[in-house]
RNA sequence: UGGGGCGUCGCCAAGUGGUUAAGGCAUCGGGUUUUGAUCCCGGUAUUCGGAGGUUCGAAUCCUCCCGCCCCAGCCA
């Protein structure tokens, strides 16, 4: 459907490749989370990326949970994680997958792996273990136990299952080379022990495989063909390959890095943004300012802009710093050509149109969308009573037409989708402060030019005071105020924004507003794109947060 | 510092020895407009981290140098 074409990213070129020679028959690909917090922007990059390249090659893409830490885990996390996925509008075909699934097949190549003489438990302590390790500089020094008779670890391997050794006292060990330059292939850790319940299978484990021993060997089972990850990984391949050279697996699967999406006045840091809904600094994980998917959602992002902004995206080795402009201008765009047009008046200013009688209200008809008829059209009661936006008017009659597109007395403008008006007089209390305008109104321009002479200064928004419906909005600004919270000495919570959230109450908004639902857009002319908060909205108070302003 | 990876416009990025060095975002002009929105036109890198070299010809090949990122969790 695109007229330009996407150049071909370097894994569509290695997978073409590997069809063509025949290496692998059909694609497999897999998106891996660890369910040990919600989703954000950046995994919707590796999201796009995996079912994408499913999707393009006519492959399978599994949803596959990386719970090997039940620690850190919960289930609470695996519910919002498919919710999320199913959000975005892909589908994995089936159930999804668990690493806990392989418990027991991880369980038998590990002792596997003992028999063959190419793992041992060690007794090692976790500082001991440090200083074995060596530096970056020093190679490391073998531990006591490396040379263990299988037989024995067998049996200690057996026993920290099930339970009888205590947490720390022993790890299971791949014996590789205390010696190599990579620091990963010293030695690591495989098993260890960890006596806590896990969301799915509950005490029946007390140890439990770590990431390297456990990735490699999920993907083979899947038939993974293509195991795509973040560049921090790439250090840990040569490990990933030892142990699929070293197990007798189903399939050997090819693992390929690419560069993380980073976006400046964002933190894509799962830690940091637990960190940010442990200490109250937002409201929950789906907070509107927050970069997970369930927050942008919440917000009024749509899935299709997600979606085209990933698809955006380089898929290249380089780690740069995306500008949070480039997904703004996604998400414009397809509420641009999506969202329905509605009027809301945010600081209402009343004005009494001193030439239309008293009791009379017609309903004028308005465009649902400026050049989209499939969208149905509003009807918006006019009244002799309106509100505008107090920033619509100014006082000082000196200003130029050109600066200021809006109501000065004397002068006139055009209500959208309704009459040309001109203000007369200007109401003020006590203190001094504007309360009302009187205006008069220009019979016969609804739809039609004004007579000649009459020159309106520009189009403002309204609403009927006497026949609208109040709202509360929830805007937003960026919840950084630097363009890397994450850097510096500082920590980020220094830099939070102290005005990203702004709540306008009293709002007033047309009257078709009051029947708004959870996931419908809206554009509020002349203000931004608006969206139900589905947390605050309810049947009594109507709430939208503020997706995202008009340029 | 040992290993791994990366350096093309303010940001992202195509480019795979011969192109006027794409495109998007941002930005700056101008036009249309019943949203100061959208849309439409147009401007913005003699140069590809730097220096040498190979070649008729280099962002693309070679050499050296500089800079940035990742790895020393019983996290993933």
């Amino acid at each position: 459907m695109t007229d330009i074409e996407k150049p071909t990213n370097f894994i569509q070129q290695i997978i073409t490749a590997d069809l063509e020679a025949g290496r692998v028959k059909e694609v497999v690909t897999r998106f891996p989370p660890e369910p040990n917090g919600y989703l954000h922007i950046g995994h919707a990059k590796s999201i796009c990326l995996n079912f994408g390249l499913a999707e393009q090659f006519g492959g399978t893409c599994n949803l596959r949970f990386d719970d090997t830490n039940p620690e850190k885990e919960d289930d609470e996390y695996v519910q919002a994680i498919i919710e999320d996925v199913r959000w975005l509008g892909f589908d994995w075909g089936g159930e999804p997958r668990f690493a806990s699934d392989y418990f027991g097949q991880l369980y038998s190549w590990a002792q596997q792996l003992i028999s063959d003489g190419k793992a041992y438990i060690c007794e090692l302590n976790a500082e001991q273990m440090r200083e074995y390790r060596g530096t970056l500089t020093e190679v490391g020094k073998n531990s006591p136990y490396r040379e263990r008779p299988a037989a024995k670890s067998l049996e200690l391997l057996e026993q920290m299952k099930v339970g009888a050794i205590d947490e720390g006292a022993m790890t299971l060990r791949a014996k590789i080379d205390m010696s190599s330059p990579n620091i990963n292939m010293r030695d690591p850790v495989i098993y260890r022990i960890k006596k806590i319940p896990h969301h799915r299978t509950g005490d029946e484990w007390n140890i439990y495989p770590a990431y390297d021993f456990a990735h490699g060997q999920e993907d083979a089972i899947e038939g993974v063909t293509h195991s795509v990850c973040t560049l921090e990984f790439a250090a840990n391949r040569p490990l990933y390959e030892w142990f699929t050279s070293n197990l007798p697996l189903p399939s050997i699967p090819r693992q390929y890095e690419f560069g993380r999406l980073n976006l400046n006045y964002t933190m894509t840091s799962k830690r940091k943004l637990k960190q940010l809904v442990d200490e109250g600094h937002v409201d929950g994980w789906n907070d509107p300012r927050m970069p997970t998917i369930s927050g942008l959602r919440r917000r009024g992002v749509t899935a299709a802009s997600v979606r085209e902004f990933c698809d955006s995206l380089a898929v290249a080795k380089t780690d740069g710093i995306v500008d949070v402009a480039q997904f703004e201008h996604f998400i414009r765009e397809d509420l641009n050509n999506n969202a329905s047009r509605a009027m809301c008046v945010l600081n209402p200013l009343k004005i009494t149109l001193s030439n239309y009688p008293k009791d009379q209200q017609e309903l004028l008809v308005a465009p649902g969308h400026p050049n989209r008829d499939d969208l149905p059209s509003r009807e918006l009661p006019f009244t002799r009573e309106l509100y505008i936006d107090r920033n619509d008017f100014n006082e000082d009659t000196t200003l130029s037409r050109k600066k200021f597109k809006r109501l000065v007395i004397g002068e006139y403008v055009r209500l959208r989708s309704g009459y040309v008006i001109r203000a007369d007089e200007v109401l003020k209390d006590a203190t001094g402060e504007i309360i009302e305008l009187i205006c008069s109104y220009i019979p016969g321009t609804v739809g039609q030019d004004p007579p000649e002479g009459v020159r309106p200064r520009g189009v403002i928004h309204w609403v009927s005071a006497t026949n609208s419906v109040d709202c509360d909005l929830y805007c937003y600004e960026k919840l950084f105020t630097v363009a890397a919270p994450d850097a510096g000495e500082e920590s980020f919570i220094d830099h939070l924004n102290p005005d990203s959230l702004q709540i306008i109450k009293q709002c007033k908004a047309e009257l078709g507003l009051a029947g708004a639902e959870v996931g419908q857009h809206f554009q509020f002319e002349r203000e931004g794109y608006y969206a139900i908060d589905a947390k605050h909205s309810s049947a009594g108070k109507l709430v939208f947060n503020r997706t995202i302003a008009l340029r």
